[in-house]
DNA sequence: TCTGGGGTCCTAGGACCC
DNA sequence: TCTGGGGTCCTAGGACCC
């Protein structure tokens, strides 16, 4: 049995935790570089504000009713993590799926939902988060008990009774279960995106029951086991686990559009070494090694007109490394005639692959398999958590104070909870 | 003028192995 | 007339998630 506690519109819900004013407004989070909402309060949506919409096709009309905030992601971080420290408080085993989800195994709680409904309030009390809880047979089933429970926060009498933003589908009779999957159109399930429903609709499967009873071959053969595997679980039947223990990443990725066009090649270098610094602090925050790094650079690809560029390099490491220096020189060879005079830049990205735990690199007889000096990076790393990202750093960034790629963020909020200087201030 | 960032998994086909 | 069987690895493309 599993639950499912996602925080109600959640980048929206953290910048009003600390900016009272903007409760009850309609407010939309807007993605880095200020580009598209991302986030919207329930009176954003109202007004018709669309997920992933450019701000700027938003008419001016509606846009001038709107609160809007930059993405303030290490806020949206720190009180993800309040949240999941209450949840692995109350529950034996917890799996932190998203920024603003996660699940929990209910087996054993027999009060399902009397237990449900006191986290539900008790996370919103202890960080101000409004949240739903879903509860299902299944990961998939739990994921629409939420959709449900939020629906009948927002529309009252939607759901068999207003059960205050918890609604546990494992209790329903199979009728009424039915009658919430038939009320499910079958884009809104979890696992189910744009492409997969426009191809269902064409077989006449519009709804989540006709999902879960269409014939099992049928769905195998045309769409393959990711979605097999979700009808079965609309049936109840578990094919999905609790993954208490985050797998190592495959990847990591760093990139960012720049807030305008960019034609010179140093300051895009800058960028790229920038962007590499972070991707080496996230590769070793989690104890990981790179042995393969990747770079790519597009130009303005919405401006048809200009001319268009978007180069693309990997190259292996001989020995694997978590030593930004490491990192930096390869990347400085890479660059070699990478980017071409007389195009605009837009946007560029470092990832770094083949991650590994050295300890689980294969050796190599006759010199170690992992280079780069650990105590270095680590005093680094140690320096910049205590005093602030970018205390301490490398020159190849170009150490701009607002370098011209630099994104946009006009409506950036205080780091409340992270950043001694932005404490909110109590008067009386 | 403006239009995000960061991930995972599955499948099919080709190369190559014994 | 005959022309095996079984496997791995890699890559590209396509789907999904938040």
């Amino acid at each position: 049995m599993f639950a499912l506690i996602d925080g109600n519109n959640f980048y929206a819900s953290c910048e009003r935790v600390f900016q009272p004013k903007l409760r009850g407004k309609p407010l939309v989070v807007l993605s880095n570089n200020d580009g598209c909402a991302i986030a919207r309060s329930d009176e954003a949506k109202a007004l018709g504000v669309k997920m992933g919409q450019p701000i700027h096709d938003v008419p001016p009309a509606i846009r001038r009713q709107l609160a809007i905030r930059s993405a303030n992601f290490t806020l949206y971080g720190d009180m993800s993590a309040r949240v999941s420290a209450i949840l692995r408080e109350a529950a034996p085993r917890i799996e932190v799926y998203s920024i603003d989800e996660s699940f929990l195994d209910l087996t054993g709680i027999g009060e399902r939902e009397a237990f449900a409904r006191e986290l539900r309030d008790r996370v919103h009390r202890w960080t101000g988060i409004p949240n739903c809880v879903g509860i299902g047979a299944t990961k998939t089933l739990a994921k629409l008990g939420n959709h449900v429970a939020k629906d009948a926060v927002r529309k009252p009498g939607s759901y068999p009774a207003q059960l205050g933003g918890v609604a546990d589908l494992a209790a329903l009779s199979p009728q009424a279960l039915a009658k919430v999957l038939a009320a499910t159109p079958v884009g809104e399930l979890w696992g189910v995106g744009s492409r997969w429903s426009a191809r269902l609709r064409e077989l006449g499967i519009e709804t989540a029951l006709q999902l879960r009873d269409a014939p099992r071959d049928l769905v195998l053969q045309r769409f393959g086991v990711v979605l097999a595997r979700t009808q079965r679980e609309l049936a109840g039947d578990p094919c999905l686990v609790l993954d208490e223990v985050e797998p190592d990443r495959q990847q990591i990725m760093v990139s960012r559009s720049f807030g305008q066009r960019v034609e010179d090649h140093q300051l895009i270098s800058e960028a790229f070494a920038t962007f590499a610094v972070r991707a080496c602090e996230k590769l070793r925050a989690r104890g990981l090694v790179t042995s393969a790094i990747g770079i790519f650079a597009n130009t303005d690809h919405f401006r048809a007109e200009l001319r268009q560029h978007h180069p693309q390099r990997t190259t292996n490491l001989p020995r694997a490394t978590s030593d930004t220096r490491v990192v930096l020189d390869t990347l400085r060879r890479m660059q070699r005639g990478f980017l071409k005079d007389g195009f605009a830049y837009k946007k560029a990205g470092v990832w770094l692959m083949d991650l590994g735990r050295p300890e689980q690199i294969q050796p190599d007889f006759f010199a170690p398999s992992v280079i780069g000096n650990d105590k270095l990076m680590s005093a680094m790393d140690a320096i910049n958590r205590r005093y602030g990202r970018g205390t301490v750093g490398l020159g190849a960034t170009g150490w701009r104070v607002r370098p011209q790629w630099a994104m946009r963020q006009a409506k950036l909020s205080p780091h409340f909870t992270t950043s001694l200087r932005d404490l909110p201030r109590v008067r009386c």
